[in-house]
DNA sequence: GCATAAAGTAAAGCCCGCTTAACTAAAAAG
DNA sequence: CTTTTTAGTTAAGCGGGCTTTACTTTATGC
């Protein structure tokens, strides 16, 4: 077996445990906190790339301008975004976390972080290194992927 | 820093990196396909766990009897899986996923697959001899966590 | 300045997926 | 053999989320 062969099929071999493993415990997480994928993912977004407009919601999340419109509005009303007036063009809104919206976000990448941290407990210190280099060489690499595209 | 806190925090990254890559590429996948997440999922299922019997999938998608029902009679009809009476037990049905059924799924993990494949190619085959004994000491740490349960 | 474009909202309507409740058919229990 | 339980389906109804259309308000182009 050549060396990209086995490579691409440790990481097949690996996605598909991990895949399995976060996607089921993370709409656990989801359908406890009562909003839907949509609605989070609306508060993952503001965590990850910060305050934006509605028009950056809708094309991000390829909804139309009222599907946004109402989407934010709920979560106005749960208490999770606040929506204020954009100082520079009194028709656009920013949107951000709320303190609760923030929380909310925190504790489901706790979550999701929790079975890593279980999974490092079963890995020796002589094992842990190796991994530590291997995880950094995997993030670059797909720093670089991102680059490329 | 601690060995066991600096493998927790490698997985951390790695994580985040690859959750948002792959969550965004399924749920498009999915979208393409015409069919909701809760319909996939039961193929998937079906794909990774063997066929079943209507009452696994509503205990395994904690849905009701009748909700697994009219999703399997949309699946069914869309020709996706077959639905067979059971011969040993006339009320039961055993479902499997169809010629196309099955052909969708793996078309799906493919797709996951897809950048996995192009990561392998930003990794020279020094790093990827690393790479790869560091995913199956993960892959391992995960059968044993699984194990535990 | 006036027409046009852009940002967002409101309302009406549609489709989807879920739940409950009632039902059929088969198996198990007695 | 009758009763009860189990597997699954059907139908009615609700709510959510989306789209379209119409509208308001603000900015931009000529």
């Amino acid at each position: 077996m050549s060396k990209s062969v086995q490579i691409t099929q440790s990481l097949r071999a690996w996605m598909d445990v991990f895949m399995h493993r976060s996607m089921r415990g993370w709409s656990r997480f989801v359908k406890t906190t009562g909003l839907s994928m949509q609605q989070f993912s609306v508060l993952m977004q503001l965590h990850y790339k910060g305050p934006c407009g509605m028009s950056e919601l809708n094309e991000r999340g390829h909804i139309s301008a009222a599907a946004a419109s109402q989407l934010v509005e709920k979560l106005v009303q749960s208490d999770l975004i606040e929506r204020e007036e954009d100082p520079n063009d009194r028709r656009a809104k920013q949107l951000s976390l709320s303190r609760k919206g923030a929380q909310l976000v925190e504790q489901g990448i706790e979550e999701r972080h929790r079975w890593m941290d279980d999974l490092a407990l079963n890995i020796s210190p002589e094992e842990g290194a190796l991994v530590v280099e291997a995880l950094e060489i995997l993030v670059r690499a797909a720093g670089q992927l991102d680059e490329k595209i």
